[in-house]
RNA sequence: GCCACAGUAGUUCAGUCGGUAGAACACAACAUUGGUAAUGUUGAGGUCAGGAGUUCAAUUCUCCUCUGUGGCUCCA
């Protein structure tokens, strides 16, 4: 808690309005308000974190210390909440003041002014040395260095199932599909992370295979740098200045570290660790990075919004003269993914100088040109969003629209010119000279989070079946046929080592296994009674139709190899 | 962060005008051996999100906190 203390030839105050809803009404002799003479007025503001005993013990100490110094009598504590910007609740905040006004009373003549009210007041400070003074009393039993007591059963307790409220939402929302197809979950113990279950984990592995070997043919490398990095490092490269607030930090041996909110830093000092030529530009690097940003909490939001993402990131060194061809080509990446396999209509924007920015005006004034030129050349439709860019350079994005119509930021292709400056990037050109490159960073899904939240809610849990967490399920009629049904999933896995299948032999009627099949959204479900096992055939069901297709094991086999492996449309 | 709303079994929900709770599904056991979206019986499951207050008594009333949802603002 902070304080001030000021020693007073007399203090008036009178309560006005209430300042805060929960607080109850005052008694008439409150309401008149107070005048008192010779008084230690005691200007104070609980915190966050602050222990209600501790602080009012402290409290009472510090005032009790000063008051003998000024030789006070009369004591008001006086609730000043603007000490500081981050105050402790009201309860906890009238709690401490009661507990110091109780225990101050037994040396001194106290008041306590209202709590929660706006007041007019009127002081007169003596200005001798020692009557105006701050202090700030630290916090909450850690900083006291009191052994923490705590009861695990309890604390097991507090930490409540994470409840979904679905009063608002879709019958198709990828919350409620999350839950139903057991894909993810969310804990009060990590807000805005997510805890991917097995089946969510699949999708979201199924995605980055993809995005592995298409960029693997598109001249990518992959690296991956570390979650928390240096204070110093986000100094240089301009987050600690422009996008401090939605850094996490945390300490080590004294030194301050940074858990990642972007790649970009890590991916600068791999380029630098070894000298570059222009033989190598341009060099594409990517990495799955994941990243925390501290949002404020209203905005999380199921996988749309969270604080934990992890984004496909890249980041493009080249010249000049290569920007265009790499942009173009990355604008050509994301169409493959968004049109031709996933089947996403988006929407394109150019994004300018935000007021938090580096690099001179000039600069900016160039990059924003070269974006607006190759959206021109390609004759995309655009809009351009003012003072959206990032802190370190203009950004072309791209929206899908979810399944409420809602519009989603998720590609973005931004040209920095700072960054590669800031860190004094260089390679040796044709002629031995040492020259600066260009960096592009760019992501195709954006965060896979989000993305796998757009797809699901846009297949309504019908994934395409490269993507579904259980490809087949087979299903047996009776006992008699689980041998049977057995002998078919060996054969299927031996034709298809990566195939995702899984059995349901339960003791109940096919119906019923069947509807579980059909809620799991399985692409298909297998059903294997006396006739199939006769004819040494399958009875093939195809997810959302109810038709039922009669085929050799080996015809099946073809047909799902085939869906599997070919992720574009058709 | 702000405004509004919500939190009862694994899930979907009912309920208590204040006297510590119930259904369905899921789960387990047993019976049943079935032909493409729910077989039957029995059983186990809850500090009613957490904390404080009022009260003889709080899941229920009041306040605070946390998380979630919708919107604002911000972003991938």
């Amino acid at each position: 808690m902070k304080i001030l203390t000021l020693h007073c030839d007399y203090i008036n105050f009178k309560p006005l309005k209430k300042a805060l809803k929960s607080i109850g009404e005052l008694s008439e002799k409150e309401k008149k308000g107070e005048n008192i003479k010779e008084v230690l007025v005691v200007m104070t503001a609980v915190e966050k974190g602050d222990d209600v005993k501790i602080s009012a013990e402290k409290l009472v100490e510090n005032v009790m210390d000063v008051a003998k110094q000024v030789k006070a009598k009369n004591i008001v504590l006086y609730p000043y909440a603007h000490l500081s910007s981050k105050l402790a609740s009201p309860d906890i905040a009238v709690k401490v003041l009661e507990n110091a006004e109780k225990e101050l009373k037994k040396n001194f003549k106290v008041s306590r002014a209202p709590f929660g009210y706006y007041k007019e007041f009127e002081l007169k400070v003596k200005g001798h040395p020692l009557s105006e003074l701050s202090r700030e009393i630290v916090g909450g039993e850690s900083t006291f260095k009191r052994k923490e007591v705590y009861d695990e059963k309890k604390l097991l307790r507090e930490i409540s199932k994470t409840k979904l409220d679905t009063s608002k939402l879709k019958e198709n929302d990828h919350r409620i599909l999350g839950q139903k197809m057991d894909l993810f979950s969310f804990s009060e113990v990590a807000p805005g992370m997510v805890f991917w279950h097995n089946n969510g984990l699949i999708i979201r592995n199924e995605l980055i295979n993809l995005w592995r070997e298409v960029h693997r043919k598109a001249g990518y490398e992959e690296i991956s740098t570390p979650q928390i990095l240096d204070k110093r490092l986000w100094q240089i490269s301009g987050h600690w200045e422009k996008y401090k607030e939605n850094i996490f930090l945390t300490d080590y041996e004294k030194r301050t570290f940074a858990v990642k909110p972007m790649n970009c830093p890590g991916g600068m000092l791999v380029f630098k660790n070894k000298p570059k030529s222009y033989k190598d530009l341009p060099l594409r690097v990517g990495e799955m990075g994941i990243v925390h940003r501290q949002e404020l909490s209203g905005v999380l939001g199921g996988l749309f919004r969270v604080i934990q993402f992890t984004q496909d990131d890249a980041h493009i060194f080249c010249t000049e003269k290569q920007i265009e061809e790499e942009i173009s080509a990355i604008m050509d990446l994301i169409e493959l993914f968004y049109s031709k396999i996933f089947d996403f209509s988006y929407r394109v924007e150019l994004s300018t100088r935000p007021e938090k920015r580096i690099g001179s005006e000039k600069i900016w004034d160039k990059a924003e040109k070269t974006l607006e030129n190759i959206l021109k050349k390609k004759k995309m439709k655009y809009k351009i969003n003012k003072g959206d860019g990032a802190f370190y350079g203009p950004k072309i994005d791209f929206h899908i629209k979810d399944s409420l119509g809602r519009e989603w930021q998720c590609a973005t292709i931004q040209l920095d010119f700072a960054m590669p400056e800031r860190f004094e990037l260089e390679y040796t050109g044709k002629d031995n000279k040492k020259k600066r490159p260009i960096m592009l960073h760019r992501v195709v899904y954006g965060s896979l989070e989000r993305f796998i939240g757009i797809l699901l809610e846009h297949y309504n849990g019908r994934l395409p079946t490269w993507l579904a967490p259980i490809q087949v399920r087979v299903l047996s009629f009776t006992d008699r046929n689980e041998n049977y049904a057995k002998k078919i999933i060996e054969k299927i896995g031996g034709e298809i080592p990566m195939v995702r299948m899984d059995a349901d032999f339960m003791q109940t009627t096919v119906q019923a296994k069947v509807k579980d099949a059909e809620l799991m959204k399985v692409p298909y479900i297998i059903v294997v009674g006396d006739k199939e096992e006769k004819e040494g055939k399958v009875a093939v069901r195809i997810r959302g139709s109810k038709k039922i297709e009669e085929m050799k094991v080996g015809e099946f086999v073809e047909r799902l190899k085939r869906e599997i492996g070919e992720k574009e449309r058709a």
